[in-house]
DNA sequence: TTCGTTGTTATACTTATCTTATCACAAATG
DNA sequence: CATTTGTGATAAGATAAGTATAACAACGAA
């Protein structure tokens, strides 16, 4: 899969490789059970450092995306707390739902917009 | 309108106070034309220092969602700019999406989120 | 005018976060 | 054996966040 990184972002660098990891896995290019590439090997990849690969690996752990195995590095493996997770989604939501409102999108625009993005992601469910 | 801060948050305090204004905004709280308190206010009611909230109120008047009057102070006035909206949402919502998506969220379910916290915001548009 | 309040700017300082760098180690692979 | 793996420690620099104090012009009210 392939990774870029935008160095003129205002969004750290780890937050950055988190969120299209994310994205990849949301769009089945990466599957459970693959292996993530080694923190040196995306650290060169990208031309970054490998503490920052790291630190994004660490997150993706604690947020339950993947595993780390001694021999196959950061592996692909969801751990499901739906509860939990529609509780952080909500919250994120609030604030963009709000924001919309103010600039005048509506209800179902916004609607539109979820369908928009799952057809971007290709027909995904 | 109730602002609270929560210190222990990891999220930055002007963002705190930048993401409560928005929901005020998009609940009817602030009207177009309402003052928003004098950045030394709020910084006393929140116990915070005063140009961390002059930093909110920077932010939110470059996103336009306020004008800053000389004489009324930060002044609720939203500058719609909906293709850039709909773009700047788009880009957030997609990470969300993949969020959701990769812990089982269906496209039904984020559906019903939406419209629960439109719910929640009392029957909003 | 005088007094108080407004937003704004400037400076300085502390703290926290982010990023890089270098070194090291045990575990596993070949 | 040599190499690569994740991980840890430590240091350093850069940037952002937050506080503190001071000052200014513009405005409203006394």
């Amino acid at each position: 899969m392939v990774i870029e990184i935008d160095f003129n972002s205002d969004e750290a660098l780890y937050l950055q490789l988190r969120n299209q990891i994310i994205m990849g896995i949301a769009t089945s290019q990466y599957q459970e059970g693959d292996s993530l590439p080694s923190v040196r090997q995306l650290a060169d990849m990208v031309g970054i450092n490998m503490h920052t690969v790291n630190k994004a690996y660490t997150v993706l752990k604690q947020e339950g995306f993947v595993k780390v195995d001694r021999r196959r590095g950061a592996v692909i493996a969801i751990d499901v707390d739906k509860l939990q997770t529609i509780a952080e989604l909500k919250k994120e939501l609030r604030v963009i739902l709000a924001k919309g409102s103010c600039k005048n999108i509506t209800r179902e625009e916004m609607h539109e917009l979820i369908d928009e993005i799952y057809e971007e992601y290709g027909g995904l469910e």
